[in-house]
DNA sequence: GCATAAGCGGAGGCAGCCTCCGTATATTTA
DNA sequence: TAAATATACGGAGGCTGCCTCCGCTTATGC
């Protein structure tokens, strides 16, 4: 890949992840491209699709998560867990606008994104795992059923973080007496 | 309001309901135009912006909704509670691609729509007021709390609908032992 | 320094958004 | 029932953003 192809790549990943922070995943292309400071032919020669973009955005984040996840699987099972998934609400937060696509990426094994996400998943079935056998949590737990729950919190509250918390602490305690 | 006038209104708005239910809400105005038999000059006049369109969809299920709401203060508070948040499930889950336009209206309040939410919310909250004298819930549950988690679970799990049962039963119960 | 492969840019064709206003039709009035 | 009037209709047209295509530019290897 020649070093001006490389330059541009990059200035449009940070370009993209602003504007798509900003105004949504619907953001202008050509906007993105302008800001970018190159024409409209190279992003889509870079990115051929607004999902193409998208998912490259959102793998930086992926990489982010990963890190966080190993670092929890130290720590004490029942507590880690609970780290784990309010660590994922503050990453899936920190791409605000990109969380549905992030959910599709999820549950969509067609998606490109897939793979990685999948790495994600070992790692919290993992830190399930240990917090079923330690007793911490009910053993018919699934690791989709936390994956859905994290991403519809993040959803609903994309804007509220304490909320985020309270709900997913009303999600561990149980709400009926 | 002219006859003919009304009549395109009420076309247009069936053709809205099918186009959004089958393309989400990014559906072409122009085609639910010619669906409904009628130019786009006559859908713009009728709703002014896409927005508007979208909530006069969603102003018919919140008179489903209401309905449920007041047939369920009638009986068993413990059981009504949880009746009723898995009746907004289904609700929300049969205007699908709108649940997020949903979540908006309830959670702005300069949506035109949050005057219907408030009288929803008035329901909610006397059903939830009930639950907590009798003890079924903990105290410090609020109506915001179970309208966030509902909508993030319906969003969610869009498509399935055993899994949003399953999610909120999970909420209800507690994850911790 | 030159050849050549790799990459660039933006014009242009297309689709959907929304506005505007001349035309048509429902309703009222006499 | 026919004229008068208010009401509503339709779709052309201007605009913006999407994406493709290809002649031009520039980096890189020899």
């Amino acid at each position: 890949m020649r070093a001006d192809a490389r330059r541009n790549y990059e200035r449009l990943l940070t370009e993209a992840a602003a504007a798509f922070g900003a105004n949504g995943t619907e953001a202008s292309l050509e906007d993105i491209a302008k800001a970018a400071g190159v024409g409209v032919g190279t992003l889509y020669r870079h990115f051929p699709t607004r999902q193409d973009l998208i998912l490259a955005v959102l793998r930086d984040r992926f990489e982010a998560m990963a890190a966080t996840a190993r670092d929890l699987t130290a720590g004490d099972p029942g507590r880690a867990l609970r780290g784990w998934l309010l660590a994922q609400l503050h990453h899936i937060t920190a791409t605000r606008g990109l969380t549905a696509e992030l959910a599709v990426a999820v549950n969509n094994p067609e998606s490109p994104l897939h793979g990685q996400c999948e790495s994600l998943f070992s790692i919290s079935a993992g830190l399930l795992a240990k917090a079923k056998e330690t007793g911490a949590v009910r053993p018919d737990l699934t690791q989709p059923d936390l994956a859905a729950i994290v991403h519809g919190i993040a959803w609903s509250c994309e804007s509220d973080p304490a909320r985020q918390e309270r709900l997913l602490d009303l999600f561990l305690e149980g709400v009926l007496l």
